[in-house]
DNA sequence: CAACTATGATTGATCGGCTA
DNA sequence: TTAGCCGATCAATCATAGTT
């Protein structure tokens, strides 16, 4: 669905200086934030998007309450937050994976979480 | 956003150079297997314990490494081949651990 | 001391594989 | 066949430590 087609060489040219390796040729697809007729308008296609502090406020206090999403809720949500419900199940796929990984290897003594004031 | 005070806030993070040690290994992992610098899990595993740092700090590196080292098109990082101790092409065959013992050169 | 650079971490979003 | 999830990665950016 992407992926440079090959061009010249498949994996490294030759000369120890200056190879280039198909690790260094991937490129991601921009982000299709915009969704179905942003047609001209504030939702730049190919940005990433920033979410506000009201957003990431609320999205955390849901995934407190559930970790997955049910369709009806996600479409709520989003509405509210005015996201689209892809940005929102991402949102939620992306939590969760940082959720395992402290989980896992977040059992350390980071540091004694001072208040901010 | 930029305010020392309120961004460690949110972006908590007092960001700390590795040690020699763990830049020496992911360094020479790195460039030992140029041809394709992704650690399996295991190998992400071993390279953290002889590093003395997380899994996830391994995982940061390689990726901030490839994508920097991409952007920088091999201007002189592959001449960091040094860490490698061989040069010309080669093999790694990522199964095979190519992890040497890492030598602590005080220098 | 300011300006610039190197680097660790964070994160919205993509890619490919798997499963219900 | 298809949508959601997982796991890994990308890519842009933040904030800082180290240089110049």
């Amino acid at each position: 669905l992407s992926e440079a087609k090959e061009s010249p060489c498949a994996s490294e040219t030759s000369l120890p200086t200056a190879r280039t390796f198909d690790w260094m040729k991937v490129k991601r697809n921009p982000p299709k934030t915009a969704k179905v007729s942003e047609l001209g308008l504030g939702a730049p296609g190919g940005l990433r998007t920033n979410f506000t502090t009201r957003q990431l406020t609320e999205l955390e206090k849901e995934f407190h309450f559930n970790k997955y999403l049910s369709r009806a809720r996600r479409v709520e949500i989003a509405a509210t937050l005015e996201l689209n419900e892809t940005q929102v199940k991402i949102w939620f796929q992306n939590r969760r994976m940082k959720q395992k990984k402290r989980e896992r290897e977040g059992g350390r003594v980071p540091a004694a979480p001072s208040g901010c004031p | 956003v930029r305010s020392p005070a309120e961004a460690v806030c949110l972006h908590r993070h007092k960001r700390q150079d590795f040690s020699r040690q763990a830049t020496e290994v992911l360094n020479e992992y790195f460039y030992s297997h140029l041809n394709y610098p992704y650690p399996s899990e295991e190998a992400k595993e071993e390279l953290a314990r002889k590093g003395g740092i997380t899994v996830s700090q391994v995982s940061n590196s390689f990726g901030n490494k490839r994508i920097r080292d991409k952007k920088n098109m091999g201007k002189f990082q592959e001449e960091a081949t040094i860490y490698t101790g061989s040069f010309g092409p080669f093999p790694m065959t990522s199964t095979s651990d190519t992890l040497i013992t890492l030598q602590t050169l005080a220098s």
